[in-house]
RNA sequence: UGACCCAUAGUGUAAUGGUAGCACUCCGGUUUUUGGUACCGUCAGUCAAGGUUCGAAUCCUUGUGGGUCAACCA
């Protein structure tokens, strides 16, 4: 075996350097920390995979971090879906957390800024202080309140905690420099008043804190080593080292914020704001709408945890702005689902087969791999009749011998079954196809080892025994959106790029009967066609499979290229 | 008319002063009872101009292009 080494991320050098520089590995440690107002997609499964896989590369503990410092628009039912959508994915983590358990801890550290002189109550309305915050290019300057006194300052704040002072009265804002060319720095706020319930504190508190004073005190109190955040976060750091130095103790560890780029993969949207629109406004049927990018979208779809830990992998982690090709996710989902998906056999678009010379009563029971590509699989029963239904578009009357498939007068394989011969066809009036009538070679049985068995016959088709085949329905998916980067376009709307096929919904498929007894989730190769999976809304009376997608077709790409 | 960040095949990512690799996509071929899989192969790249150096994707300068920053959001 020869020991593969994998190029280090910029992320995992960094780590490197730091334990190369004396840090111990024991002291590694790394956060998750979403805020529970949306559902996880996948591009925060970039981040997932990359705290976690940190945490597992180097043995160290993981902590889930609520950042619900928000009430407003945090809820419990988003803290159980992020839940569910990490374990999916296969991670545990350390300790679960919520930037609220520090409250208290966050709102003594504030009062001694204010003892320090670090912190001020300031009492104008939001328009004034946004006016003196200034522009990227200019200045901003310091508010009327910024030299309160201590001891005002205390008890305005004291009295902003005990809520004697209505949302929007007054503030408190670190005093750092309103003319600091990072608008950050331009004394931030750390507190406002909100008399909101919160999900877990209840009404315990009516002043909540703001990001940038939780995130990196929650950082250092959890001891967390690498604070690995997106992009837009990088002039944040500057405050988070701030806020740091006026809690630090030396003897602790100082957490470090780094940044990497999000991922972004094309064809779809994958920002909560908008992901909430397509949700709101109905263009989806919700979070987890099979077409959505979010975790439970993909697990709907049929999407394999493994698959998207890959996809997240082999994307890797930089610093620069990109947008995956979608066709990596669709590669990875393949590759796994080419390993454990068994084959069956369903038609899509269906017209009938008659095999003439095929007794009339008769039927057989034929065996059928499970899956070529796990000989552990085994095999099942396939019931083969007179009546048949294959693909529409897997029989032409003429065609050239490019065409592999059925077509009058030629020969062509009966997936597991027997090699048939086109002899006529039934129309209606319009000429559309109503029967193929077709002989077979009765000593041609798949398996059976017969010299006529054996014949190298260019074309296999899938088909089912009519008699036998259960009605199903058929979700087929395409991307949600017909642009690229529909995000990217700053005068046009993403959502006039909307896919108005992203969904196509087939009632009349049929399929072998071996699925009738397929449950929620189960994920199967509808040979030939794709990766199907059953659908939530399934039921026995009404099995419903969704395409999670389809295989590769170079006889598509042949079509398509004329 | 500011600060900060970024720039390598179509896409995503390596190479950390010493032969520009890998994966996906695309294209072609072999095998095949899935036009799937597997296997093989082709095409294709250092934003530009200077500088430092024996040697630059890498360091420096300037330019160009892209991104981020003016929520009592995170």
């Amino acid at each position: 075996m020869t020991e593969e080494k994998r190029s280090l991320n910029f992320i995992e050098q960094i780590i490197e350097e730091d334990l190369a520089n004396g840090l111990e590995t024991s002291k590694l440690r790394f956060r998750f920390p979403p805020e529970p107002n949306g559902y996880l997609h996948i591009g925060h499964a970039a981040s997932i995979c990359l705290n976690f896989g940190l945490g597992l590369k180097y043995n160290a503990p993981v902590n889930l971090r609520f950042d619900d410092t928000n009430p407003t628009k945090e809820e419990q039912e988003y803290v159980d879906a992020i839940k569910k959508d990490i374990q999916w994915l296969g991670f545990k983590w350390d300790k679960e957390l919520y930037s609220s358990d520090y409250f208290m801890q966050l709102y003594n550290w504030a009062i001694k800024m204010i003892k320090d002189g670090k912190a001020y109550v300031d009492s104008q309305t939001s328009e004034e202080v946004a006016r003196q915050k200034g522009t990227p290019t200019q200045p901003g300057t310091d508010s009327p309140f910024r030299d309160r006194t201590v001891e005002e300052n205390l008890d305005l704040f004291t009295k902003m905690k005990n809520g004697e002072f209505e949302e929007g009265e007054h503030i408190l804002r670190a005093k750092i420099d309103m003319a600091h060319t990072n608008m950050l720095m331009r004394d931030p706020i750390m507190y406002r008043i909100l008399k909101k319930s919160h999900h877990r504190t209840g009404s315990e508190w009516n002043i909540y804190p703001m990001y940038d004073w939780t995130h990196g005190e929650s950082d250092y109190i959890e001891q967390i080593s690498h604070s690995l955040c997106t992009l837009e976060f990088k002039h944040h750091r500057e405050l988070y080292n701030w806020f740091l130095d006026q809690v630090y103790d030396p003897e602790k560890l100082r957490p470090k914020q780094r940044e990497f780029a999000r991922r972004n993969i094309s064809y779809t949207v994958m920002s909560k704001r908008k992901l909430l629109q397509l949700v709101e406004e109905g263009y989806v049927n919700g979070w987890d709408d099979p077409r959505m990018p979010t975790i439970s979208g993909l697990r709907r779809r049929g999407y394999t945890p493994g698959s998207i830990v890959d996809f997240s992998e082999t994307a890797g982690i930089a610093k620069r702005d990109n947008v995956t090709d979608i066709a990596l996710l669709e590669f990875h989902v393949r590759q796994e689902l080419n390993k454990i998906a068994p084959r069956v056999m369903a038609v899509l678009d269906p017209v009938k087969v008659v095999i003439t010379n095929y007794p009339e009563d008769q039927e057989e029971i034929l065996i059928a791999e499970n899956n070529p590509e796990d000989e552990n699989a085994g095999s099942r029963e396939v019931p083969f009749s007179r009546e048949l239904y294959i693909e529409r578009e897997d029989f032409r009357e003429q065609a050239n011998k490019k065409f592999f498939r059925l077509k009058l007068d030629k020969e062509v394989r009966l997936k597991n079954a027997y090699i048939i011969k086109a002899n006529s066809v039934v129309k209606d009036e319009e000429g559309k196809i109503l029967e193929i009538h077709c002989t077979y070679d009765k000593d041609s049985k798949s398996g059976s080892g017969t010299e006529a068995s054996m014949r190298k016959v260019k074309g296999t088709i899938h088909w089912v025994s009519i008699k036998h085949a259960v009605k199903a329905e058929v979700r087929l998916y395409d991307r949600l959106f017909t642009d690229e980067a529909p995000d990217s376009y700053k005068d046009v709307d993403f959502k006039d790029f909307i896919n108005p096929d992203s969904l196509k919904i087939n009632k009349n498929t049929f399929v072998e009967p071996s699925l009738k007894t397929a449950k929620t989730g189960d994920r199967f190769q509808f040979q030939r066609l794709g990766y199907f999976n059953i659908d939530d809304d399934s039921t026995v009376e009404n099995l419903v499979f969704n395409r999670t997608v389809p295989l590769r077709d170079s006889w598509a790409k042949m079509q398509k290229k004329g």
